[in-house]
DNA sequence: TTAAACTTTTAT
DNA sequence: TAAAAGTTTAAC
């Protein structure tokens, strides 16, 4: 018999467990089995979990008691063999396991696993009598809530190892445990209401409505059938119902519905719906493409005729977007799927709204913000290629992982963005870089967008591995604004700063404001965090579980922890000698909001950071507000220099370039310029130059110099001399371990070991083991070791030897415990 | 992720 | 000295 066959599978799972499992197929399972089908598998004593079938095959695991697979639950596979073997090059490349890439990949409510259930058992007497007090509680609670899962009475309880609790009950036959598996994904129903079809043509209607007319109580059931053939819309020979909800609102009461229902006349029924907003289907014509652009949309085409991957480096405001639409709409012809990715934050802002302006509901938003359920709905639009919606993706890096069937186009706009990597959790992958592996599957192409590519990006162009298409001028001849250093060393002898301001940025604020423009001002975190600190001995409040500062949070009025979340009001004296006199130092937005309204009084500012964009929609309101002019200042973080474009900003202020130049990274000079452009590129009206003014204590500095005469080429000329020079990427590319332990001592002795080890084969190859900047973060000790090597070595042979000496040394029974985090490409 | 086996800390 | 908390390891 031909279905006797036994099979088995190798399954994922969505844990950090290295491998596939293999589990044995029921023959009654037989002709469902089939790749990228979902399984519920048994896994250890008691546990259900969701895997993904990636291999079907005859070899009997030997090793070990095969468990059989307990249901398929997909008639048609949801993970494509593409998705596999991207998961699988992730996996290898990014030295993660393929659990953790599944994780990444699938959207949770794809992801079933069993939850303990305690019930109290169903012949228990009431005894309490042998029971000691936890136990009570437990029963007590079961009394009123019939079911209670492990957590809850962890809850209950205030204990957190409950298991032999737990156990001790069931051997009392006090309680039993069932696995229950719930599936997540709840589609979203509505009640809609139409006219029966028998009655649903004018004769039949119109002797309805006659023969309620004579009944004077009937008034509510003629308004409501009225209404429900008004609103009931016709495309096409096809009618699309009215909502029960859209109906009671016109002022119908439920009643005369249902009565009509009951009569036979109306239709009540729930129909299951989309979560995904629908856009007004107001589609815009594309514009026309000015010279410039139109030239570089020649080039880019011509780039792809022979390569696969091509750079756009295009000055801000150069009108990037239009080309993108232009060959997104080439793409959408030959009936390709589109991918645009993009960094997190620009993902709330107009693009979307430009995006859906011209291609309407062909367009589709993927993003951690969105709740599982409409993920779910875009994957399945996505993996069923349908052709009328979902056609182009929007996201952010995950949206690399989608079921695409037929990819033709991935832009990467802003590829320099270093938010593409992701760091925690495993996979640390670059969703840059996943997407050009991903097009090659595709037989897609990659375009790379950015007013300041990344070393690499524009060194790989150079090589000739990618095209090069640059655009130097802005959209429509305006000028790119005129870029000024405030010397804050001069000004600090001069005694005319004022605080953290130069006069000379006030003076100019001052101006623009005069002319009712907006200004930006910009202002990097890092290092402007407030301080408490003891003016006597420079004492400062120190987290418990990580070696940093705490800093200042005006609005909670408390000392915070950014790495652990820990958090405590602040002292009132100093912790070291008792001194009263406590200062704040550094200054962070807050601040500078504070100081500015001092400053110039009169003037709306507001901030926009991650504490100002916490709320819901704070973000999006933020933007709006700064567009219909009700703030006057804004000043922000990193996220004003993403994706936003404002007609009437007439000054961007930088308030320190020198923080982000001093930062101890190979990147620094090259994020700082790129920062610096990005927020330059914000000034600038409709039809007048902008004015942007940094401020420093070295103007003279080459990266500000670059910044100043907008020579993208020059700074990447000198710098990639540098990389060059040091070994550092593109030349050279860079793993890093991070070795993490609570006991300082243990982890000094281990790391030096894995270190010695390693240093064997790679030489001068390998730096460190070093402590990191910040040595302690949630009370675990960190040690770096970072391995550069040539770009011309091969990759998997480094990875293969890393990994076997990272095997020999957590198999040493003393370093078990050291935890190791591999990061390949860290940015 | 979970749970059992094993080790260390804590409270009485 | 037992109970609780914390660690380690294996799961097909």
């Amino acid at each position: 018999m031909t279905d006797r066959i036994t099979y088995f599978v190798d399954v994922v799972l969505p844990l950090s467990i290295p491998n596939t499992y293999t589990y044995r197929l029921p023959f009654e399972l037989n002709d469902q089995v089939a790749v990228g089908k979902r399984v519920i598998v048994p896994l250890g004593r008691a546990k259900y979990y969701t895997g993904v079938i990636k291999t079907v095959h005859q070899k009997i695991p030997t090793a070990y008691q095969v468990k059989y697979v307990e249901t398929i639950l997909d008639e048609q596979p949801i993970i494509t063999q593409k998705q596999l073997t991207l998961w699988d090059w992730i996996a290898s490349y990014y030295m993660a396991d393929i659990g953790d890439v599944m994780n990444a990949a699938v959207p949770s409510n794809f992801k079933l696993a069993s939850e303990t259930i305690i019930f109290l058992h169903p012949s228990y007497e009431r005894d309490h009598e042998n029971l000691s007090n936890r136990e009570y509680l437990i029963v007590e609670a079961l009394e009123l809530q019939e079911s209670l899962t492990l957590k809850e009475i962890a809850e209950i309880i205030q204990i957190k190892t409950i298991q032999p609790i737990i156990k001790l009950l069931i051997e009392k036959k006090v309680v039993i445990v069932s696995e229950e598996l719930k599936s997540k994904y709840n589609p979203k129903y509505l009640s809609f209401v139409k006219v029966h079809e028998d009655y649903n043509n004018e004769t039949s209607l119109g002797d309805i409505l006659n023969a309620l007319e004579k009944d004077k109580r009937a008034e509510g059931q003629v308004s409501a059938l009225l209404k429900t053939v008004q609103l009931t819309k016709w495309t096409d020979q096809k009618q699309i119902p009215v909502t029960k909800k859209q109906l009671i609102e016109t002022g119908i009461s439920e009643s005369s519905i249902q009565t009509l229902a009951k009569k036979g006349i109306l239709e009540i029924f729930l129909s299951e719906i989309s979560r995904l907003e629908e856009s007004d289907d107001k589609v815009h014509k594309i514009k026309a493409l000015s010279p410039a652009q139109e030239n570089a949309f020649t080039e880019i085409k011509s780039a792809f005729v022979e390569k696969d991957i091509c750079l756009l480096h295009g000055v801000t405001s150069s009108g990037k977007t239009e080309i993108y639409v232009k060959l997104i709409q080439e793409a959408l012809d030959k009936e390709e799927q589109v991918l645009f990715l993009l960094p997190e934050i620009a993902l709330t802002t107009q693009l979307i709204t430009r995006l859906k302006a011209y291609f309407g509901d062909l367009v589709g938003v993927y993003h951690s913000r969105f709740n599982q359920n409409e993920r779910i709905e875009i994957w399945n639009h996505i993996l069923n290629n349908s052709k009328n919606q979902y056609r182009i993706v929007l996201g952010a890096r995950s949206s690399v992982f989608l079921p695409f069937q037929n990819l033709g186009l991935i832009i990467v706009d802003e590829e320099h963005e270093n938010s593409f990597k992701q760091y925690d959790p495993s996979p640390r992958y670059n969703a840059r870089d996943v997407s050009i592996v991903l097009a090659k599957q595709h037989q897609a192409k990659v375009l790379l967008g950015s007013a300041t590519p990344a070393l690499e990006s524009y060194f790989n162009a150079k090589e000739n591995r990618y095209g090069l298409v640059e655009l130097f001028e802005r959209y429509g001849g305006v000028q790119l604004p005129e870029i000024q250093c405030a010397d804050l060393e001069k000004e600090t002898k001069n005694r005319s700063m004022k605080s953290h301001f130069s006069s000379f940025l006030l003076t100019e604020m001052e101006e623009a404001l005069k002319r009712k423009e907006q200004i930006i001002l910009f202002q990097n975190r890092r290092g402007y965090t407030p301080l408490w600190s003891c003016e006597m001995c420079n004492w400062t409040v120190q987290c418990k579980n990580c070696d940093v500062s705490l800093t200042y949070h005006k609005a909670s009025n408390v000392l915070k922890c950014h790495y652990c979340g820990y958090f405590v009001s602040p002292p009132s004296s100093c912790g070291a000698c008792g001194s009263k006199k406590l200062k704040m130092l550094g200054f962070g937005t807050e601040k500078i909001e504070d100081e500015l309204v001092m400053f110039l009084p009169k003037i709306t500012v507001q901030r926009l950071d991650l504490d100002s964009t916490r709320a819901k929609n704070a973000y999006q309101r933020i933007i709006e507000d700064f567009e219909n002019r009700k703030i006057d200042v804004l000043i922000g973080t990193q996220m004003v220099t993403k994706g936003l474009d404002f007609d009437n900003v007439g000054l961007v202020g930088v308030l320190s370039a020198d923080q982000m130049l001093k930062f101890p990274d190979f990147r620094a000079f090259e994020r700082s310029y790129q920062l610096m452009s990005q927020v330059a590129g914000r000034a600038g009206r409709k039809s007048k130059r902008g004015k942007v003014i940094i401020q420093s204590f070295d103007p003279n500095h080459w990266i500000i110099q670059k910044v100043m005469q907008h020579d993208y080429i020059g700074m990447y000329t000198q710098e990639i001399l540098e990389r060059k020079n040091f070994n550092y990427p593109p030349f050279y590319r860079i793993i890093t371990l991070q070795l993490r332990h609570r006991d300082s001592n243990l982890l000094e002795v281990a790391a030096a070991e894995l270190g010695n080890s390693l240093k064997v084969i790679f030489k001068d190859r390998l730096l460190g083991p070093e402590t990191p900047l910040v040595g302690r973060v949630r009370n675990l000790f960190l040690k770096n070791i970072t391995i550069k090597f040539e770009r011309t070595a091969s990759p998997p042979k480094v990875k293969k030897i890393i990994a076997d000496k990272l095997n020999e040394f957590q198999s040493q029974h003393d370093y078990r415990s050291v935890r190791v985090v591999i990061d390949v490409d860290p940015q």
